[in-house]
DNA sequence: CACTCAAAAATTTGATCATATTCTGGCGCC
DNA sequence: GGCGCCAGAATATGATCAAATTTTTGAGTG
């Protein structure tokens, strides 16, 4: 991957010359996002500067700004490295995100259009597609793109942030998963929250919500505790 | 203010020579925290820099963990400022401290010891002097040394991290808050939540917490919304 | 003749880099 | 196995370039 330079070219191509900092950033964001970075993986300065063909300066401000994220963790000395989850990280992780996101899915479930619910459930499509077809990035990506579509409905931008946040804490985790069961085995709890979306029912959604984050929560933590 | 040059002493006086740009987060934090830079104030990395002493690459991440952190917000161009909270705003920050910290106050009802609820009324005690005394620095300085006391003892660092994230959020408000009121209005509702924690009662704890969190979201809100 | 609006210079500030310095961790040696 | 040296990586600096704001200035108008 290669971050573009935006050197000489005024007249951009269309992204409006965002600074090198904050390209580096959405880089990384993806990376841990999507789980191309493995857990317990070091993070070197030097190396990300090289990889994406940047200075050292924007990839510090990029990690820093990761660490606070709690994408990356900080490790004493002067070792940055992608986190473990532990059991106990994870379900306090998953209390947060039931307290968030359920609110987060029923302030949507007041304010949808059906405009949006068309919209969710053409993601859901493509998700079920990547499902189908053990296309596991794609698959992380478009349940990315649903939740992240919903929240931005809430009209709620400071937990719609927060929300972000979290997700960035088991994104490395989530790809083990999927490394280790495979797409087949993820059933899709999205139908239930699309339905009580469609009829605008807040407590539905809700719940559906929470079913769905527990379910998540639940994979993780049968990978992370391997014993049979 | 001045940041502690640590260069030629090796055998260091104590404190573990930490990085300048951890040195710098550490002051503007507490800088926020405590109501030391008004909402709306811009920060600039330079003024930063020169007013402590340091060069601009630390204060530069230093000011990005902020930014992470949501205690500063970066202004579309380029410009940083410490954030005004809006109704809304604080609306949302009142639902998650809610749902964080009546949580860490129930986990930390049912493990803590005496000797910890003995520290607390400690605390407790010399945020009444405060009060009394009119020292608006004290008393903030105290309150946050009571939450955070108690949020270490819950055996839950995600949750206490993120709660320690949200006080940033409304430090600059608070501030104003006791310009405009004085200390002398500010009843302390932390007897209830002492009384609470001495017989480790976790749902009084939590309730207690919900009524200290409303007050201090409701003095807010009265500051936020200037019409009689 | 004063006033307004706007354009352009000047200053302030942010972004980035190349480089020097310091520290950590590993590896060989005793 | 413990101790000191070495490579590599992180920290920090100051210079340099670019962008944005502010100030200055000037022409046009009432």
């Amino acid at each position: 991957m290669n971050v573009v330079k935006n050197s000489a070219v005024k007249a951009g191509s269309g992204t409006a010359a965002s600074p090198v900092h904050e390209q580096v950033y959405q880089a990384l964001r993806a990376r841990v996002l999507f789980g191309e970075m493995a857990p317990g993986e070091a993070v070197t300065i030097q190396g990300i500067a090289a990889a994406l063909d940047a200075g050292m300066t924007p990839v510090r401000e990029a990690i820093r700004r990761l660490i606070s994220d709690g994408a990356l963790v900080f490790q004493g000395n002067r070792r940055v490295i992608v986190p473990a989850l532990t059991m106990d990280d994870l379900e306090q992780l998953g209390f947060v995100r039931k307290s968030i996101e359920t609110e987060l899915a029923s302030r949507a479930a007041r304010r949808i259009s059906p405009l949006l619910v068309n919209e969710l459930e053409q993601i859901d499509g493509a998700l079920d597609d990547a499902i189908s077809n053990g296309d596991v990035a794609g698959y992380l990506a478009q349940n990315h793109r649903f939740h992240t579509a919903l929240y931005s409905q809430a009209n709620a931008p400071v937990l719609a942030d927060l929300a972000g946040r979290l997700w960035l804490r088991f994104g490395p985790s989530l790809r083990v998963v999927c490394g280790r069961f495979g797409t087949q085995n993820l059933p899709d709890r999205h139908k239930d929250l699309l339905a009580a979306l469609s009829r605008q029912d807040a407590d539905a959604a809700a719940m559906a919500m929470a079913q769905d984050i527990d379910q998540g929560m639940e994979q993780i933590a049968a990978v992370l505790q391997p014993r049979a």
